[in-house]
DNA sequence: CGCCAGTTTGACCAAGATCAACGCAAGTGG
DNA sequence: CCACTTGCGTTGATCTTGGTCAAACTGGCG
């Protein structure tokens, strides 16, 4: 849900939502890393499901999680993947409207609510911190509404390479740790449509298809002009 | 963009973030209305445009704004409609990354970005309000993602119209400010599909269509079923 | 009255979904 | 070690939804 979190690791990338870049209150900060839980998940394990109490949130250590939906006659809606170091389970209602589980192997932190406003109580900054990951996960929810709504299957597809190099600081080789079907459920494809495309990338030379779970980027213009140019 | 707002006339919704519900920052926000000064503007003017300055943020007075983006290619997308009482413009970055119009007239409060964030500093707690905005709005997205990814028109047209009955208060009556082209770039649709699923709704007797921008929701039931039962 | 912009409807088309088969690698059990 | 299974990924054939193109309709206005 919240990409590139400012607690913890990302310290460095601190912008405030209304305020210019300001100094991060790194006491709070260590006092949230001293109040969370470690706890590890399996692949495919539940972390939390749809109507369960909101009642704590999450940050990933390692591994991947996906953050979805499911209809009632089946159809799935992946809303977001989080990596290593994004937040995710920071909801306003008492109960989940999205479920979250574990892509592969997965580790996480966990920080009770309570004591989180605890924390804030004490430390007005890290609201303000909140408002900032809120805000720019906000942005990138409105750069997926722009790409579900509009965008064809290629486009999509190159989007999804050129976004998973990005959030996992990959140059040439990208590894993939989701199912062709998480890919088509994030994207609002479906898994033929998703292979079809890459394959056809692959054809053009724009990738290279290693094994299912590792891309290689081999012309990024090319990527990029498939992106929407 | 904000929907719901706390500020102001919608005091009585205030729901904080990660803290229960709380007395809300009265003075900060008599203070916040202070700084605000009111805009109006005709049909179709833009409010601010891609690559403005975001050195400011905006309410919705009367009237409509419509939140967009337009692609090289002349695809245009909506990321949202606000109404009165609803906040936009609030944005992390030093640029616009989507403009803002507005629909039929419209008058607005705008809110310098500078003295709000002195305002955050003297009063903390508006941090979290803008917090939970934030979140609310996110909220919304990730539905509108749902929407976007996975439905088809009719569920797309029939969630508008409840969307739209539900934010205006309208009960079997609702008045459509915008043309059936935003409509369709608000839902990832044409203009014709919009009209055909409409027409087909209103030969099943689900709605009637006095004019094109009043429908009258007849068999709520059968709209609520459209949109995904 | 005729023009104009927005809406509606119809005929046809194409992108992507669906249905089905096949490939391939990792287990599993004899 | 090898047959068999199983789960995912890939590819092909066909179909459906919604897009495209075009024409008719509507109400407001000079």
């Amino acid at each position: 849900m919240f990409r590139q979190s400012n607690l913890g690791e990302r310290l460095d990338s601190a912008v405030s939502c209304l305020s210019p870049a300001g100094s991060a209150p790194f006491a709070a900060l260590v006092a949230l890393e001293q109040i969370g839980g470690r706890r590890s998940y399996q692949q495919d394990e539940e972390i939390y499901g749809e109507l369960d109490p909101a009642d704590c949130w999450y940050k990933v250590v390692s591994g991947t999680v996906r953050i979805c939906k499911l209809l009632a006659d089946g159809r799935r809606h992946i809303a977001e993947f989080c990596f290593a170091g994004d937040c995710f389970g920071i909801d306003l209602g008492r109960e989940r409207l999205f479920s979250a589980e574990a892509v592969g192997d997965v580790t996480v932190m966990r920080f009770p609510r309570g004591a989180t406003e605890r924390l804030i109580d004490e430390q007005p900054e890290l609201a303000r911190h909140i408002c900032d990951m809120a805000l720019r996960s906000l942005a990138h929810a409105q750069s997926r509404m722009l790409l579900l709504g509009r965008m064809t299957a290629s486009e999509r597809v190159a989007h999804f390479l050129l976004e998973l190099a990005e959030r996992r600081d990959a140059r040439r080789f990208v590894d993939v740790p989701m199912s062709r079907n998480d890919i088509g459920d994030y994207l609002g494809l479906t898994i033929e449509t998703v292979c079809r495309v890459l394959s056809s990338f692959r054809r053009e030379g724009t990738i290279a298809i290693p094994t299912p779970h590792r891309i290689e980027l081999c012309d990024r213009d090319a990527l990029e002009a498939a992106g929407e140019g």
